[in-house]
DNA sequence: TTGGTTATTGACTAGCTATGCAACAATTTG
DNA sequence: CAAATTGTTGCATAGCTAGTCAATAACCAA
């Protein structure tokens, strides 16, 4: 059972320094009370030894590990990758360490569960789109702080953090419509993402309080190949939308791949292309995508500040909610509006930008 | 200092079900030595208590965390991305949790030893281009076996996966000659990337014992923004070159558009362009990027072989090298050679096939 | 009934660090 | 010079789990 250690500890250090552990260890902890003869004694010998303060036991004394889990999904999203970096760095900025959990995208991480509690994590970050409610349950028992980043989840224990998606949709519609597109679609994400649907839901219904038809729709995955799929199944046919509101931009990516390369369609002239997340790849020149940003720099920032809060409370700080405003960001893949600079039938127009002036909703509960 | 603890622990589970502590430990324990009377009241109490069993006291006693750390630096180069993701999985599933670090790119690891070496986690896998010989250094004292991932470092207990990226150089000037290019350029990687310099050398070498001068270079950093900037300054000129070997798919993607959609040149008829690393954007209709893969199956596979086996040693496991044959991928990028079906002047198409033939090279010292 | 075997259980301990406490030394103050 | 203050040090301990060991209970065979 015992194995062979690999790391010195401080009582090995103790002895080889001739001094007593509680030496060593005060000569780790800042301000403690040390002579400078004992502290060089100990340096000594821990250089030797390679010895560092291990976090192991404190955190049996403490009840504290600062530990926070990230959980994430499908890597493939760009728009995941940068907010993973994000998250990473702000927490190891604020003192914490990253236990990163990976979950097969369509799984709930309810496998996962086992792990991170026997690691005791301080509080758990998911970017996962699927929560199960068994999941829900059994964490919030747990008594940690979790944080849902872009789905809607909450109790005592539970926060969470969303863009606004049925604003964004709103944003989609008053836009491609003000822009005289006349046939709509939706290319969605995969089945059961509820961001998904919500922006579907913001855009058909703008669209219908506009007097138009409800929005053709197609069933997508999230990725570059759902979205080159569902453009060739949209837009090969004779009564072809000529504006196509995608679930995220990897899909709109592969929408006017379909439409430009393989059916020799313009974009924007023939068909008009909005996404949503404003990943890197939306702005590269062969695209010029436009697209909706979540600002993630905003919600990340506020995530960090949700979980380091709880760990200063240490009790129940859940059953916070916050709903960002996405960004309109104007690029290439929709025809221009009026010129910006004069205001000319200013109306359509306005109601765009009122949309993205919406100001930031916070409802504690 | 002892704060409110958060989980339950063993001996809460004991008191609630009138059992020993060795009762609720041997409960989880497979195989131990618990009548099923005791096991269920034990059960009900921990689910009553929300309780699992810690590993925090058992790495005390086995010296074991099982925690393995990932270093990782820019996350967005989507073949990183993917990396992660495999190497999280592999991790996981070989009952390992994974200690995410991140690093500014441009740094070095140094500042992120302190914490790795706290958590005492029992390997490090380093994704990170730049391994400063400090930290080589202290790494080395500290007994953990380290895996390098494209950067050739060795020790006693640092071991390193790299792809042969001198023969992928050597791929890239055949092709590029067999498909009459005349005139080369490289753009490099940021400066001080091993892997770009050695790229670079098998390109140059190659084209120099074909007899045609050293290929122009131009700055680059692993970035889309880079690879434009590099085009914008290769293909402007009246000089400019017809065949550009990029230091990795990011870059040759923006160098691609800065020829077609700045700069009006077509792609390969005007410039032939070859990548490096297959990342997914590359085969996108709008690109179709000929490019060299890594092979990052093989890769994170061996790299986690590397990391089971120094576990299980704990003992000096270093000092193993892999080096993984590149893989062609012909798209679009790149003239198309004759016919593949009948070969007509053989010989320097064989010579492309021979390189891509040749098998992993394994170097235990 | 008795001796022996098996199954189950609880007490105890290792493992490492931070900290309260007491002891001690050194220095300053009255 | 005595007393008080300050500075330094070591001892003992909490915190939690897996395993060792001894004790107890249950059972079977003779």
């Amino acid at each position: 059972m015992i194995r062979k250690k690999r790391y010195a500890s401080s009582t090995d250090v103790a002895r080889l320094a001739g001094v007593s552990q509680s030496a060593v260890s005060r000569t780790y902890k800042p301000g403690a009370s040390v002579s400078n003869e004992t502290r060089q004694k100990v340096l000594a010998a821990a250089a030797e030894l390679g010895y560092r303060p291990s976090m192991i036991p404190q955190i049996m004394l403490t009840h504290r590990s600062n530990l926070v889990a990230l959980v994430v999904g499908g890597m493939y999203n760009p728009f995941y990758a940068k907010t993973l970096e994000r998250f990473t760095s702000g927490l190891q900025a604020a003192g914490h360490q990253v236990l990163l959990v990976h979950v097969d995208s369509g799984h709930t991480l309810d496998g996962a569960i086992p792990r991170l509690v026997s690691y005791r994590v301080d509080a758990i970050v998911s970017a996962l789109a699927i929560l199960s409610p068994a999941a829900v349950d059994e964490l919030s028992r747990l008594n940690i702080p979790i944080i849902s980043f872009n789905t809607p989840v909450h109790n005592d224990w539970i926060s969470s953090v969303c863009c606004d998606n049925v604003a964004a949709g709103r944003m989609a519609a008053d836009l491609l419509v003000e822009r005289q597109g006349r046939s709509f679609a939706y290319v969605r994400g995969p089945l059961g993402s509820p961001a998904s649907e919500e922006r579907l839901q913001g855009f058909a219904e703008r669209l219908g309080a506009k007097g138009f038809a409800a929005p053709r729709l197609s069933q997508g995955d999230f990725r570059y190949e759902g979205g080159l799929a569902a453009g060739l199944e949209l837009l090969a046919g004779p009564e072809r939308p000529d504006a196509i509101f995608c679930g995220n931009d990897l899909m709109a990516l592969g929408l006017i791949d379909a439409a430009r390369e393989r059916l020799r369609l313009r974009v924007p002239e023939d068909v008009m292309v909005v996404g949503f997340d404003d990943i890197p790849q939306a702005s590269w020149e062969a695209y010029r995508l436009t697209t909706i940003a979540q600002d993630e720099a905003v919600m990340t920032d506020h995530a960090l500040r949700i979980v380091t809060r709880a760990m200063e409370l240490h009790s129940g700080a859940g059953n916070e909610r916050l709903v960002v405003p996405g960004k309109l960001i104007e690029r290439g893949s929709v025809r221009p509006g009026a010129r910006a600079s004069d205001a000319p039938d200013g109306a359509p127009r306005r109601s765009v930008r009122e949309e993205a002036r919406e100001a930031a909703v916070k409802i504690p509960t």
